[in-house]
DNA sequence: CCTTGACCTAAAGTTAGGTTTAGAAATTAC
DNA sequence: GTAATTTCTAAACCTAACTTTAGGTCAAGG
């Protein structure tokens, strides 16, 4: 025995480089389903390794966990997923990744023509266009402009 | 009399579509500096107007409250800005918004080049490149890989 | 003058994405 | 058989960027 009773968390940790609490909690979220062992600590699979990898690099694209969450439930879940399986997965993060590009570069060019005629004032310029605000992807719970205000 | 004696925070509010509450928060990051009334209420400048479509417009881009303050400190201190001043430190965003379009689309070709070969596995893939990784601009005090990991 | 609405401060709450801590149980190593 | 590692859970803490709440003050209208 003991050929393959799957990887403890620790060792996955290691072979990912990610932190065996942020492991826990991307359970937490629903993005990884290890199983138990009698004592009842998590074993993992070869596999999910490669499915921490895909959450690593999703997550430098600037996609959120629920995101990432549901992009990963494009995979087979009654065997191990195959190269064909990832690549199927990778390009819509690569649709995701195209959207972001091409807003930044719109943005872009609004400054650009803000940055000619000097406005930089509400109502007026471009860059307040409803459209560019609605997708603003930064950090926390910020009051999206469109969304209600304070009252 | 009462020809201008600054605008209120609510009206500054509405004029911006930024809460009351955001105003007075940029206020305590050190972001605008409004004087204030005999009765201790907060008064403002037209000019600060733009001053927070600029921050808002910034933020967009992805600058964090610190940085956005650094590039407003380029503003000249002892007068009302012209256009021209506007225009310098609009260069300084789009400079900020190039670098975060070149990251991402070098992103997308690791990417591709990824889907291409299907490794998607750690030590082999590009998109685990060190260099990659260490600018990651995502939100929030996530354990960057690269950095310490637990214990 | 008095009521209503806007404003004030300080402190606590919120979200995302985790980390840290505490105390206990399971594994591994000797 | 016991000591040293790991792992377990639950709960608290962290940052950024704000909002909400509580309790009180200011300003404007009638």
């Amino acid at each position: 025995m003991a050929v393959s009773e799957g990887l403890t968390i620790g060792v996955l940790a290691r072979r990912t480089g990610l932190a065996v609490s942020a492991i826990r909690y991307y359970e937490a979220q629903g993005l990884i389903s290890p199983w138990r062992n009698p004592g009842g600590q998590r074993r993992y699979q070869r596999a999910d390794i490669r499915r921490l990898s895909f959450v690593m690099i999703a997550q430098q694209f600037g996609l959120t966990l629920p995101e990432i969450r549901e992009v990963l439930s494009g995979l087979p879940g009654n065997r191990t997923p195959t190269p064909q399986d990832w690549k199927a997965i990778s390009m819509q993060l690569r649709a995701h990744l195209d959207q972001r590009i091409d807003t930044l570069m719109r943005l872009r060019d609004n400054l650009d023509g803000c940055i000619g005629c000097g406005c930089l004032s509400l109502p007026k310029c471009a860059l307040y266009n409803p459209d560019d605000r609605a997708k603003s992807h930064g950090s926390g719970p910020r009051y999206l402009m469109g969304d209600a205000p304070e009252a």
